[in-house]
DNA sequence: CGGCCTACTGCAACTCGTTCGCAATAGCGT
DNA sequence: ACGCTATTGCGAACGAGTTGCAGTAGGCCG
């Protein structure tokens, strides 16, 4: 396993140009952030890595930033329990394991995801787009509730 | 198919008796929407309705309710896109999938989430509690996207 | 059946994440 | 370098959700 496994090759001038979007100090600091955590983040968390870089750059700008990441394709948003995060996309594949104790967020892939997307398509009669599978529990770093 | 698949049976007033709840008011209203609309629905939308019924009713006692039903396991809260919503209890083998056109959300049981527990207890250091699996897409009553 | 105790409610003020309007600023094509 | 305008920073606004408090009503006890 490489140090990132996220798209760090994504060229965000390319692709803010080809769009027709401005390169702007903003929305590189905000790329650069979500790159180098290799995680989700909160927004706020987010702005507060920004703030961390250049103080300058506006909250306001930074939520404007992950909007147009998000509709160029380039992060992905979900709504946890009491706070939404952002990450740089990959695809649905890829299921979230969110750990009660400490709230770190780990990826696993399984070819159950795409085995459970035809299961739906042969069962219903509905046409799957993104599946999103999110599962709570207790991660490796946080073994046992020490009882008070 | 019968006409209600949620727990109608669950005695609110046993369940809230048993625990040294009050049962009032505000409560049955309340309840009695969450079991009416056998679907998931937003805090709002759950105000709406119990306004509807007792316009006396304040907002922060619904968000009391629900959170009480959530503590009691009655309910469950989930959060979608830009919403939480809320539902009378199921266990969690039942999948979501949320239609993008009406945002109608609908549930269906496969076997492969179970298996999915086994295979991230097998496969990671992870300790699976409650699977959450939403699929976004079209739903069999938005059957096709009238092209402009 | 009536009264008391206190869990619950309604209200209103508050927090906090997120969005918006607007004037100033800074990309970037020429 | 110049100018057009997309984008920003700012501050105000918004909406969901929460909280403290005083009044109300559930329900136990006599």
């Amino acid at each position: 396993m490489v140090s990132s496994a996220y798209p760090v090759g994504v060229d965000l001038e390319v692709e803010l140009r080809t769009h027709g979007y401005r390169v702007t100090t903003a929305r590189r600091v905000v790329w650069e952030v979500l790159s180098a955590a290799g995680d989700h983040l909160t927004a706020p968390s987010i702005t507060s890595r920004v703030h961390a870089v250049d103080p300058s750059i506006n909250g306001a700008s930074v939520y404007r930033a992950l909007t147009l990441f998000a509709e160029l394709g380039l992060v992905r948003e979900s709504r946890y329990e009491d706070a939404s995060t952002w990450e740089p996309f990959h695809d649905d594949a890829a299921i979230h394991l969110v750990c009660s104790e400490c709230g770190r967020v780990t990826h696993h892939n399984t070819e159950l995801v795409p085995r459970l997307r035809r299961a739906i398509q042969v069962a219903t009669d509905f046409a799957p787009d993104e599946i999103d599978v999110r599962v709570s529990g207790r991660c490796g770093h946080c073994p046992a509730e020490s009882p008070t």
